[in-house]
DNA sequence: ACGATAATGATAACGATTATCATTATTAAA
DNA sequence: TTTAATAATGATAATCGTTATCATTATCGT
């Protein structure tokens, strides 16, 4: 298979990802990338984008509207607000429970989801 | 405002979401209620969605490719598959705490990611 | 029935993302 | 350090999911 070769544009991606604490689209990124690199492409954006979150670097956040990405992969969630349509980053304590999840912060909590990834057990017993 | 009128294509769309427990794509929904209601329109299965959604009656699940509808609104979760892309159903014990969230059940749990929606700090201090 | 207007079906338009392709950059080996 | 193989790029066309438009039809209170 293919290996992953070095460059500048995808380190510059990274950089900037790992550099701020806001959950940018794709053209964010785009365009605060484009400052440093002039001539970077949306597409090689799009496709950065996608080796890193391939390879766990970044984590890719699905919102109903455009995607948004996180340069911080450790264990912590987000807070979409119904209002300006931000993601901010929410910490909560390991040790709540379920059923006890914040209805209220510095901001307020109307709803939550929670989603899993792995694999469906049609797909793991089907081996 | 306007006041909802009632339409059988919005029934039927609420009809068909609320018979199944899979989690249909708009595609999905528009083909099973096409075979009751021949003439209808993918257009009119969007808009009865988001009517629908809007009404609290269904829930859009956005999963990073199409968004998938769930006719059950009581509080469960859902765990998408990274081999098939299908969107199933996992039942959690409420009282589990989030640092015990399982990775293991029927399927194998890789990881997961936790959503909150509501009003963030900016919004709910500059009103 | 009637009038006001919400809902429909058909389809054009849109925005986000991906594919294509000729060119350039990176890499390991000679 | 050339060279050959191929991954990455920039530009742009194409795709796909979803929304907007618009003329027509259905619903509902009067």
């Amino acid at each position: 298979m293919s290996t992953l070769k070095s460059s500048k544009q995808r380190d510059a991606v990274l950089a900037d990802l790992q550099s701020r604490y806001d959950h940018p689209t794709a053209e964010d990124i785009f365009l605060s990338v484009k400052e440093v690199i002039p001539s970077i492409s949306l597409a090689t954006v799009y496709r950065n984008l996608k080796l890193l979150e391939g390879e766990g670097l970044i984590l890719k956040i699905p919102t109903g509207d455009s995607d948004r990405f996180d340069g911080h992969t450790h264990g912590h969630y987000h807070l979409t607000c119904i209002n300006c349509r931000r993601v901010v980053d929410l910490e909560i304590d390991p040790s709540v429970t379920l059923n006890a999840l914040p209805r209220d912060f510095d901001g307020t909590v109307t709803s939550h989801s929670l989603m899993f990834y792995g694999i469906c057990p049609d797909c793991k017993n089907s081996n």
